[in-house]
DNA sequence: ACAAAAAACGAAAACGTTTTCGTAAAAATC
DNA sequence: GATTTTTACGAAAACGTTTTCGTTTTTTGT
């Protein structure tokens, strides 16, 4: 009933807790004849070491924390994936917090993870967080920290993003590749970053391709959500105002399906009358019709490829090896479906 | 840099190490003056307990395990989602581990979590699991363990699910009293159990209203995945074969979505041809055209509930107390969409 | 002022490991 | 067979807490 421990194992077979010990871990120093002794009564008595012993002997845990704004979302799930069976590969346990988008409870979690002694934290922010100091505070402890999809610029630890301004800059040309002229744009709210970034690439595609870029076509929705809602509000607003528009390039793929519903219900046919794009690639937009354009997002590589940038600046500071901060940049696609199929006009 | 220990506190305070342990949890042999003083010295080094030194001495570790045979899925999202909050609501973190769906992989997980000496499991079932000698360990060592949706019935520990074969007969009976008479079933694998239960609530709903069972009418995907394909594939076959059918219960969803697209791609009319139901309400469904009628599996209250079951049976522990094994079962809701709304033939 | 009671504190063991270093036993060398 | 070398083992400290129990100090009552 009570766990196995090393001294048990040692009584019965008459000899030192510190023997068991090394044989069970193959020291040179123990004979191959007390070695499988050991190791054959550890395993009838199914011995598992006490892992808060040993982590305390050893300084570390073999956990990381990973804090997510929501977990119920196709791209963060994908993340999470890839982290979770990255850190299955390397021996590492993850401890799964969300922020719930807020600031307030993301700085509580980060104390919890780091009273729990985990070796490093993996990161996405909240929206509103724009204070850094439960970041850095991480960073003077010497524990390795990365962020990734909703970084802080200023923070000094490695970063795993996309290019969203650039992502977003494909997304507008390929809408005037195929013949677009009135562009709308449906952002996100002031605050992540990564809306900032997708309306700059928007707007430079236009000013680069010669289109006057007009305010008056960029929507925002009301509460700064990117909701369904928002897609459908922002569409009726958007035929009501121009009826010369005809491409929308969308923050987000569920904000263009509402838009793309809307626009069906007001008899707005999509991609006749209007081209759309979305961002993200959730698997609906490939599911719906007409299916989605949209930019993908690496979710689960961007998992994969934080923690292991994690895990290598866990092994450096284990190895008392100095690291600089990285940032990389994982490459997103164009995917072409229905939404802005070329429509011939004959 | 390296974290400050009660040690550090005394030493500084030229007290003992006790007394700075009891100030800090408010014993009542330590005097005000002292607690204050101690209280001050630790906020201002930042003080953070060694989890790993108070699990050792408490054999507790505050820290929950999870294991869920896919995490980017909407239903067990929200599930993680649900047992997230609600963990950390009561103090507890939840270490999360992906069984994809392979037995193996979930035997080595128990395995991990159990030397991470974690206070409780939680657990859905990967499909292939039928042996179940890793969670009677877990049993046997009288730690709690909990499991979700995936079940096995013979394994005496609590369970949190809804009941499958209810919620297919209602799903069924509402095609019958829309008035579809040949009904089909695109049915799961052999298992999950949930296959099986949604299978037989089906066809008792058919025979309780006179309806033939007509096993030809009930489709396989060929490998028993539960994908979009698989949808498009079974509904082609369907039409094919039977010309007659009036209406389809789907197994879940995203095979629904799968078939609705293939029907239109081969002009059947849904609702006003076929009428479809799916389960497990994905989000998707309430977005597509027309709108999926389905069954509500309540994923985040089934995390919640689940958890809150688990809290229970580890506090039982901690008082000594002996807890029977329950099982809980969830409301299933009908949510009624266009894909089965009436088609008036006039 | 003195004993008794109450309040405040500390010494030490314990939790289960890991690892260093010293020593005993066995093997090798001449 | 005596000495050295090699091999195998164990004692003990350390990791940072918690908690029991004994001791000292202060307060109370007379």
């Amino acid at each position: 009933m009570k766990p196995v421990t090393l001294k048990q194992i040692a009584e019965q077979l008459n000899i030192s807790v510190a023997t068991v010990s090394k044989a069970l871990k193959d020291y040179p120093d123990v004979s191959i004849k007390t070695k499988t002794k050991v190791k054959d009564l550890a395993k009838s008595l199914n011995y598992k070491p006490n892992s808060f012993a040993v982590h305390l002997r050893t300084k570390e845990s073999k956990t990381i924390g990973l804090i997510v704004p929501e977990i119920v979302h196709h791209f963060f799930s994908n993340i999470i994936k890839g982290i979770v069976n990255e850190a299955e590969k390397k021996g590492y346990l993850v401890i799964i917090l969300q922020s719930n988008e807020s600031y307030e409870l993301e700085k509580k979690q980060i104390d919890l993870l780091l009273s729990q002694r985990v070796d490093g934290i993996l990161i996405s922010l909240a929206n509103n967080t724009s204070d850094y100091e439960h970041l850095n505070q991480v960073i003077a402890l010497n524990k390795p920290l990365v962020m990734f999809d909703k970084i802080a610029k200023m923070v000094s630890c490695s970063k795993v993003i996309i290019d969203d301004r650039k992502a977003a800059y494909d997304a507008t040309q390929h809408l005037i590749d195929i013949g677009c002229k009135r562009i709308a744009h449906f952002r996100g709210a002031l605050l992540p970053l990564n809306s900032i970034d997708r309306f700059l690439g928007y707007r430079k595609a236009l000013l680069d391709n010669n289109l006057p870029f007009d305010s008056s076509l960029v929507y925002m929705s009301e509460f700064g959500d990117m909701s369904f809602e928002a897609g459908q509000i922002s569409a009726k607003k958007l035929i009501e105002d121009h009826k010369d528009v005809d491409g929308i390039f969308v923050n987000t793929d569920l904000v263009a399906i509402g838009a793309l519903t809307e626009l069906k219900r007001l008899g707005v046919m999509v991609p006749e009358d209007i081209k759309i794009i979305g961002f993200s690639n959730w698997f609906m937009s490939s599911v719906i019709s007409p299916s989605l354009t949209t930019i993908d997002q690496p979710g689960y590589l961007m998992g994969e490829t934080a923690f292991n940038q994690l895990y290598k600046e866990i092994i450096a500071i284990k190895n008392k090896e100095e690291t600089a901060p990285q940032t990389i940049t994982l490459e997103t696609k164009l995917i072409k479906r229905e939404s802005t199929e070329i429509f011939s006009k004959n």
